[in-house]
DNA sequence: CCATCGTTCAGGGATTCACCTGATTGCCGC
DNA sequence: GCGGCAATCAGGTGAATCCCTGAACGATGG
C-alpha cells in the first residue's frame, strides 16, 4: 500500500509541482489544502500517512496546524515546506510535533527523503538547522521564544528604526560602548554580521512595523 | 520544434515543480537559475523562447531581470511569476517588456497558457489585475511610482541583502567608489539616511522577503 | 544643439561599525 | 556559597559607513 500525503501551500502551482514531484516517487497525494485549517480538516476525515505543510499560509500558519493535526489525527506525521529556517517558529514547529523541516530551496528529493524518514519514525531537519540546537531546544521545559534578553531586544528595535549606536545609548541611559555590546551579543547570538541582517530580524520578529 | 523556456526562481522544489508541469505541456526547460542576475546571463546565452522569472529573487529581481532581457535577447518574451499582483513593481513590469503575468496561486495550465498567448504575440494577465487599470496605468505619461533608476534599486536590494559595497560593486562588476555613489545617490532621492532605512524601504517595494 | 540624466569613477574626512579581550556588579538557582 | 548569566563599561584596531566635491561619457529629448 501506498504511502498517503496530504499536501498544504496557498500556492496552487506549487502544490501541483509539489504533487507530480511526489508522485513521481510512488507517494500519494489524498489531499491538497490551500490554508491551515483546511488541512487540519482534511487531515481529520482522511487520515494520512504524512502532512506536508507550507509555513505561510493564510487562517492558520503551518506550525499551528500541525499542533492541530497531531491533536485530531496522531497517527499523521507532519513536515514543515518553509522559506526560512531561522524563525523562532519554525524550531517552535518541533514542540507542535512536526518530524521533518524542509527548505524550499532544497531539491525534491530531499522532501522525499524527510518523508520516508519521518515515517520511519525519524527527524528529519534541513541542513540550515543544526540538530545539537535543536535537541537542546526540545529539552528546555520552559518556552523560551527568543533568545534574546529584554536589553537586546530593545537595541535590536532601535537599530532596525535607524538610530545609531549613541542614539541608542542615549535613549537607554547607558554608555556607547554598553550599547554597542549588545548589539555584538546579538549579532553572535542570532549569527548575523550586518545592521541589514537585524533589520530584517527585527520585522520578521515583528519588533517594527515596515 | 518545441518551445524553448528559461525557469528563473530561488526555490528549488518550486523550479523542479514548475519545470515537470511545462515539460508535460511540451515546453522545453533548456534553462534554470536561482537569481536574476543569472537568468539574463542564461538568457543571453541559450536565446530561449520565453523567459518564467519570478519577481522576488535574490541579486536582481524579476522586472528588472526582464528589462535587461529585452535588451540583451529581444526575441525572448518574458512572464513574471509572482506571489502579489499588489506589488508597486509588478506593473511596472509591463513597461519592462513584460507580457505575462502569472500568480503562483494560479493552476499550472494557466502559466502554460500564458507561455502560449504571450508567444502568439498577445498579452497574459492574471485575473487579479485588471486589464483596464494596465491600460489606463499605460496611458499615464508621467512616472511617479519609483524614483530610483536600475542601477540604484540593484544597489538598494543587495544593500538589503546585506551585501558590503565592495561585494555590490563586485557583484555589479564596477568600482567600489561606484556603487558607493549609487547608494549615496538613492539616499538623497529618498532622504533616508542609515542602511536600516534602505532595508525597510527595500522590503516595503518587495525588492527583497523578509 | 544643448540640457538633462544615468552611469561611471576619484579623493578625502569624519563618523560609525564590527570584532576582540577584559572587567565589575548583581541576581538567580542549585 | 558559587557558578552562570544579564547588564554595565573600557580600550583598541581595522574596516565600512556617510557625506562632500568634482568630473567624464553616453543616451535621451526638447
Amino acid at each position: 500500500m501506498a504511502t498517503r500525503v496530504v499536501l498544504a501551500d496557498d500556492h496552487l502551482i506549487v502544490r501541483q509541482g509539489v504533487k507530480v514531484l511526489l508522485e513521481r516517487e510512488h507517494l500519494e497525494v489524498v489531499g491538497e489544502a490551500s490554508d491551515g485549517m483546511a488541512a487540519v480538516q482534511l487531515a481529520r476525515e482522511r487520515r494520512p500517512d504524512a502532512a506536508v505543510l507550507d509555513f505561510a499560509m493564510p487562517i492558520l500558519n503551518g506550525v499551528d496546524a500541525a499542533r492541530e493535526i497531531s491533536r485530531v489525527a496522531p497517527a499523521t506525521r507532519t513536515l514543515l515546506l518553509t522559506m526560512h529556517t531561522d524563525d523562532q517558529y519554525v524550531l517552535e514547529g518541533l514542540r507542535a510535533g512536526i518530524r521533518g523541516i524542509v527548505e524550499k530551496t532544497q531539491a525534491a528529493g530531499d522532501l522525499v527523503r524527510a518523508i520516508h524518514e519521518v515515517l520511519a519514525g525519524g527527524i528529519y531537519l534541513s541542513s540550515g538547522i543544526c540538530r545539537s540546537v535543536v535537541e537542546a531546544y526540545l529539552d528546555k521545559r520552559e518556552a523560551p521564544p527568543d533568545p534574546l534578553t529584554l536589553r537586546e531586544r530593545q537595541v535590536v528595535q532601535l537599530v532596525a528604526e535607524g538610530k545609531t549606536t549613541k542614539e541608542i545609548a542615549q535613549l537607554l541611559g547607558v554608555g556607547v560602548k554598553t550599547a554597542e555590546s549588545h548589539r555584538t551579543h546579538v549579532m553572535a547570538k542570532l549569527d548575523i554580521h550586518d545592521t541589514a541582517g537585524l533589520v530584517r530580524y527585527a520585522i520578521r520578529r515583528g519588533l517594527i512595523q515596515i
